[in-house]
DNA sequence: GTTTTAAGTGAACATTCGTTCAGTTAAGGT
DNA sequence: ACCTTAACTGAACGAATGTTCACTTAAAAC
């Protein structure tokens, strides 16, 4: 057999990233095959290679799309207002995102140290852009006298770390509503950076 | 060759478990082969298994121990006081024995997903034991009107995280001393739980 | 209806994997 | 000096790895 009914590229190539983005984020790059990609996605191993050069490409490719929607989702629901308003945009914009990414954001977390030295240094880019966006935030209510904190990197990584956190315990129909969530996140950081 | 020199199990015990977790902690458990475990060793593979039944079991000491280290360091560490003192020798303590193993870290943080259903189990349970000792601090100060906050259980893992995040991005010799850092997280975690 | 080509097969490639085990050797006990 | 045994070797096992490729077939173009 070869080709089969009705297949076409535009379907099996989002296919192919759909079940390595799955394969990828519940057992993690290396314990993931590409016969195992190819048998979620109903197709040989062989077909994989008409969609990326190699299993890294892939990996890659992943981060890299999730990192360029994350930037660029983030310009376009975090530009006016005050920095306190800013901050508050940025903070439930995070949670919210990362929510609803679950798996790409833990394969962005957790496959850096399985990209090949140029990819890693793309991503690495990526990454600091997010963060220089919300040191920025704190820069200005800094200045303005709105926050009160002794570093901004450090204090932009530490907001960073508490919010992607929520991603490790939250579950959809726990005690908690995802918006009561939010709304404790939201008043922890903006304590903890309170003038 | 059999036998070299000088060679005793009580040496090459400790070196095996060493050379994995420094192997696991920069590759990845799934990423690396028990030959190149062995090669760290300096031996050879089938040696491994004079000190552990299998590769699975000995990423479940690494990380068993880890677990168990932790949580005795945080008894002997964090006893007495109030709530408040109780909670910044807590963070304290935290970010200290975080810093001073950062590859156990890693592994404990980034390999859950390669254990099995019965180990995952086991060290599911010392995290949550690990968690409810900073949930009783914070339902302490709580009630003592000290804190406030909106629930014990989501603000203890907001601090956890917070605090775990600084292994990913401190770097000993950088722009803040590590004591800097130390001060910093604390300012911030205490204004954020702060009544 | 014929031709072209995109899409996928299935077998094969050389490596590598975790693990086992019979055999070998050095150290420790007597 | 001899014996026992702990410690390790080195080869072997079948299974699995990422990737390539000659071949096949269904769909699209004309």
């Amino acid at each position: 057999m070869a080709r089969t009914t009705g297949s076409h590229s535009d379907i099996t190539g989002p296919r192919v990233r759909t079940a390595a983005l799955k394969l990828f984020a519940r057992h993690g790059f290396a314990a993931v095959s590409m016969r195992q990609i190819a048998g979620e996605v109903g197709v040989q191993a062989g077909a994989l290679y008409n969609y990326t050069p190699d299993k890294q490409t892939l990996l890659f490719d992943l981060m890299k799309t999730h990192m360029r929607e994350l930037i660029e989702a983030l310009a376009t629901e975090v530009g006016e207002g005050s920095a306190l308003q800013q901050l508050e945009a940025f903070t439930r914009f995070h949670i919210r995102f990362h929510r609803e990414r679950p798996e790409e954001v833990f394969i962005a977390y957790m496959e850096l140290r399985n990209l090949s030295e140029e990819n890693f240094a793309v991503i690495e880019q990526q990454r600091r852009s997010y963060e220089t966006a919300l040191e920025e935030i704190l820069h200005t209510g800094q200045h303005a006298g709105v926050f009160e904190l002794h570093d901004t990197k450090v204090t932009a990584m530490a907001i960073i770390a508490t919010l992607t956190g929520v991603n490790t315990w939250f579950r959809e129909g726990g005690r908690l509503s995802f918006e009561e969530v939010e709304q404790i996140y939201w008043d922890m950081i903006r304590k903890s950076v309170a003038a």
